[in-house]
Parts: C-alpha cells; sequence; structure tokens
RNA sequence: GGCGCCAUAGUCUAUCGGUUAGGACGUCGCCCUUUCACGGCGAAGAGACGAGUUCGAUUCUCGUUGGCGCUACCA
C-alpha cells in the first residue's frame, strides 16, 4: 500500500481557529504516524471573504503547534502549485472534462442563497427555503440564446441522478446513505467561470493524490457530491473520516463569536503550544486506558483513526488551562523565560517592569509550580516585575493585616532585621525573621502578614522568603519603607 | 421543514456481551501550611427512554426522545 496522503486546506477567510487546528492536527498525526506526506493547501477561491493577513496567521499558528508541512506554500512539491487561486487552468480543464462528458449543465439561475425564500423553523430562526432549478430543461438553442443575452459565461450546474441513493462510506462513521433526491443538483463554477469549494476540493484533491480526506463532520454532506465528481472525472475517491464537530459550552458548534477560538488567542493569553496540541488531540480521540498528558512521540505512536469518536467534544477552556498548568511544571525553564518574555512586551506599562532575563527566570522558577498559564505569571503577579516601591496596597488587606499600630510596629522591627541580613537570601532571610519572632515572642506569622502586604499589595503571594528574595534586597526594603511612611502618620487606614 | 449524524457523571473519555462501569478536568471535604496555590488523601456524581435478541446487555437490533450538523453561484 503506497503511503498515505493527506491535506489540511483551509480558507484564508479568518484566523486559524482551534477548531480548524483539530483538523490540522489530526492529519498531522496520522500522516507522521504512517509514514505518509501532510499537504497544507490555501482554498483561496472565496475572494470577497478573504483578509489578507490570515494567511501568514496560518501559518504561523501551525508552526506555533509544530506542525510543519511536508507539500505547501513556501515549500513546494511535486502537487503544486498549493494555492488554488494559482490553479485556475486544472478547474478549467477539470470543467471542460465534465462538460464534453455531459456531467454538467448551464444555469441561470440567480443566487438561491440572495434570492431563496425565507422562512421559519421550529426555533423560530430565519432560514433560506431551498429552490429547485429547472436550467436542465433548457434546449441547445435557449441555452445559447441566454448565453449570448448575458455576456459571462454561465454558472455550471452538475447533474446528480435522483432516481437512486447515494452511499458513501466513512471511515468514522462507516456507511452513511442519502436517500433518492436528497443530493441535488449543484454549482460546480460560478457565473463567469471561478470554481467552488466542492468542485476546486475534488480536482485538487484528485491531482494531488489524496489518500484520506480528514475533516470536520459539517463536511460529511459533500461527501456524495464530491465522490459523483470523483467518478465522471475519472479518479478513484480517497477515503474519507469526519472528524465530531468541536462544541461550546452551550453544545453548539464553536464559533468565532464564541470567546477565544483563535490559536493566536491562546498563544496571547499564555498558553503552551504542546499543551494546546496535547488537550486538541483529545477531543474527539483518546489513546485508550487512562493516558491523557502525552509527548508528541506518543501520541504519534498511539494515534488511530479507528479511536475516532462520533459525537461533538465540548471544548472546556478550564481543562485546558489544567492541562497548560501540567506542561508548565515541567517545560523547560527558557521556554517560560521566552514566553514570558514575548507576552510581556505586549504589556501597557512594561517600561516600569524589569525584564532582564535573570530576574524574570527568578520569577519563572517561583511561580512555574502555581501558575497555570504565563499571562498569570506577568498579570496577577505584577509586583514581581515591577521597579516601583509605592505599589497600590489593597486596602482590605492593609486593614486586615497591615496596617494597625501593632502590624506596623513589627514591621519596622522586621525591616531592621533584614535590612541587617547580610546574605539576601531565602534561607538566612527566614532564619533571621524566626530569630526575631523567638525573641520578641510574636508569632512568626505575624510579621510575615504585614511584610507581605508591604512588599506585594495584597494578602496572597507565593511563599514570602522566596517572594522578597527574588524581589531582591532594594525593592523589598525599599516598599517597606514606602509603605511604613505612607500608613504611618495616624492617616493610615 | 427536509436530510444526515450522534447519545456513559457538569465536561473529555475507558469499556470492543458477564466490571463494585475505570480514569481525567471540575465540584465538595480533610491534611499540609506564613497567605494563596501546589501536593496528598477522600467523597459525591453516568450508561436518555422503551421494546427486542441473549442464560446475561452500557455494549447488538428497532423505535421514541433529545442534541447537533447540513440544507449558498461560502468554505
Amino acid at each position: 500500500m503506497p503511503a498515505p496522503r493527506v491535506r489540511f486546506a483551509p480558507s484564508p477567510t479568518g484566523f486559524l481557529h482551534v477548531g480548524g487546528a483539530r483538523t490540522a492536527l489530526f492529519n498531522w498525526l496520522f500522516a507522521r504516524g504512517t509514514g505518509g506526506v501532510f499537504v497544507l493547501r490555501i482554498e483561496d477561491t472565496d475572494e470577497s471573504r478573504e483578509r489578507p493577513e490570515y494567511r501568514s496567521e496560518i501559518f504561523n499558528a501551525l508552526r506555533w503547534l509544530g506542525m510543519d508541512w511536508d507539500e505547501g506554500p513556501n515549500k513546494g512539491g511535486a502537487f503544486g502549485p498549493y494555492t488554488q487561486r494559482e490553479r485556475m487552468h486544472l478547474y478549467t480543464e477539470a470543467k471542460e472534462k465534465l462538460r464534453a462528458g455531459g456531467f454538467v449543465y448551464p444555469c441561470f439561475c440567480s443566487s438561491r442563497f440572495d434570492e431563496a425564500a425565507d422562512f421559519q423553523d421550529d426555533e423560530g430562526d430565519d432560514r433560506k427555503q431551498a429552490l429547485r432549478c429547472s436550467c436542465h430543461e433548457l434546449t441547445e438553442a435557449e441555452v445559447a440564446d441566454r448565453i449570448k443575452a448575458s455576456g459571462t459565461e454561465p454558472a455550471l450546474r452538475f447533474r446528480v441522478d435522483r432516481t437512486v441513493s447515494h452511499d458513501v462510506s466513512d471511515l468514522v462513521r462507516g456507511e452513511v446513505s442519502f436517500p433518492p433526491g436528497e443530493v441535488e443538483d449543484f454549482i460546480i463554477t460560478k457565473a463567469g467561470g471561478a470554481p467552488l469549494y466542492n468542485f476546486a476540493c475534488v480536482v485538487d484533491d484528485a491531482q494531488m493524490q489524496i489518500t484520506h480526506v480528514i475533516r470536520g463532520e459539517e463536511h460529511l454532506g459533500n461527501v456524495p457530491k464530491q465522490v459523483l465528481m470523483y467518478e465522471a472525472l475519472g479518479y478513484e475517491p480517497p477515503q474519507f473520516a469526519h472528524l465530531p464537530i468541536l462544541l461550546n459550552n452551550d453544545r453548539k458548534k464553536l464559533s468565532k463569536r464564541d470567546g477565544a477560538t483563535a490559536v493566536g488567542d491562546y498563544r496571547r493569553l499564555g498558553y503552551l503550544p504542546q499543551a494546546l496540541v496535547n488537550f486538541l488531540a483529545l477531543l474527539g480521540w483518546s489513546a485508550g486506558g487512562d493516558k491523557e498528558i502525552m509527548k508528541i512521540d506518543e501520541m504519534l505512536a498511539l494515534f488511530d483513526l479507528d479511536r475516532v469518536q462520533k459525537s461533538g467534544a465540548v471544548f472546556d477552556t478550564v481543562k485546558l488551562t489544567w492541562m497548560n498548568g501540567e506542561y508548565l511544571k515541567v517545560a523547560k525553564i527558557d521556554t517560560l523565560v521566552d514566553g514570558v518574555l514575548e507576552l510581556i512586551e505586549l504589556e501597557p506599562d512594561v517600561a516600569e517592569l524589569r525584564t532582564d532575563r535573570w530576574h524574570v527566570t527568578a520569577i519563572c522558577e517561583l511561580l512555574r509550580e502555581r501558575a497555570k498559564t504565563l499571562a498569570e505569571i506577568i498579570k496577577a503577579n505584577k509586583y514581581l516585575f515591577s521597579k516601583a516601591y509605592t505599589l497600590v496596597w489593597d486596602s482590605e488587606a492593609v486593614q486586615k493585616r497591615a496596617g494597625t499600630p501593632e502590624a506596623l510596629d513589627r514591621l519596622r522591627e522586621l525591616s531592621t532585621t533584614l535590612r541587617d541580613c547580610e546574605e539576601w537570601d531565602k534561607v538566612p532571610l527566614e532564619t533571621a525573621l524566626r530569630a526575631l519572632s523567638e525573641r520578641t515572642g510574636i508569632k512568626a506569622g505575624d510579621y510575615i502578614q504585614p511584610l507581605r502586604v508591604a512588599v506585594t499589595g495584597a494578602s496572597v503571594s507565593p511563599g514570602i522568603f522566596e517572594t522578597i528574595e527574588v524581589l531582591g534586597r532594594d525593592v523589598t526594603l525599599g516598599r517597606v519603607n514606602s509603605f511604613l511612611s505612607a500608613h504611618s502618620t495616624g492617616s493610615a487606614v
């Protein structure tokens, strides 16, 4: 059996969203796991909906996730070009072939989508009622007249046998049957000659010798039409595998309107690509047994279309976030630092932050065990990055644990103790504080809490000794002094 | 509306006729503790419904119900 050839064929009409990424991943996993070839093809037949920036965004997202392609734009291959806009001659050729074979007929109806009558479905949603076209009844003379009248090449409609049922086979869903009359004659090229998705897709998949078409379930209804075209064109149809739809929390198909859905969104939110990939792999597929956290190599070894699920899968960001936390714990420290450095440049107050690599490394070491995302490392812990001595101290925290006269007194004592500490390291720092506590008979916690509020601005932080070690002597002492002067003079709380 | 697909806890899933129906996220409780997390331990929580096949159904078949998807000269 020849090596499988699969493709991911996004349309540059939007950012790469997680559903598309999941489709790409399954194709990639299948190709890499079977010694096959992974092709990237850009389906840009609909110029009106396209934005130029999406193209590179899609490439970037794919690369960020670690999915490399063997053939595609900027890469080449034996079956190029790999963007449909550059393949028009192939569609023209195929179109002529279908016309010569009598598989298509010209259609002069205007767009059914624009013209169709509205109606409301059960939910009260506005829908479009499909119209039936009768252009196939036109005589040759009538056709000639209409072409002359319109002055442009007419749209072409593929003739479908309405008397038989159209049965297709799917690797995930098994046999699927469409009753006679269900599959309608469909447009393959618009008026003017531009090819449409179903047609271009088949021409390309056939010419690129794609053996397995792995894509979302929303395409299942296209299969009979596409199979018919393969046959008309004289090609052997590929195998199909339709993946379960990705759902939002309302169990509806995940769409751009559901908040963060673009791969780039997750990058900006501080997720690691490995975590996203791992999570995506588990949406509609499982390795069997209890295996969840998997390295790419393991996924590659285990991935199998046979284990793909049939029912839709909810994209649960809570679980994704947990998984990202797991990856944060085991990632190389430099990976974390690079990620934080990349994101911190986006912060509006980046000028007031300490972004030297040494300092950021210390912060990442401190937070990797507790943070779930890189963004959390930055946003929830600004005080670790900030150069400032004067913070916006949380008033409730101050009131409860640092602003009382007693707390302020302890803070003063502690400040002296800390200042006298020769080695600014968590161990001697803790030893010094506990010695102070021992001496005064005041609980260590009663020193710790005011200190925490003074240097972090809040009553919550990582271990206080690690925290002030990372902050460093100057910032720690500076903030304590600043806090003291801001709250001492009777004005406090 | 028509057609198609689907159906194990709130969510992702294991199970390929016989299990106390397993795991993970989340939730709750306890422990750890300088706060918050992390971590450890534990708990609650599922086979939509109804027939049929079978000695035996979550698993096979049919029906019901429900959910979703498609229904464009979009992809």
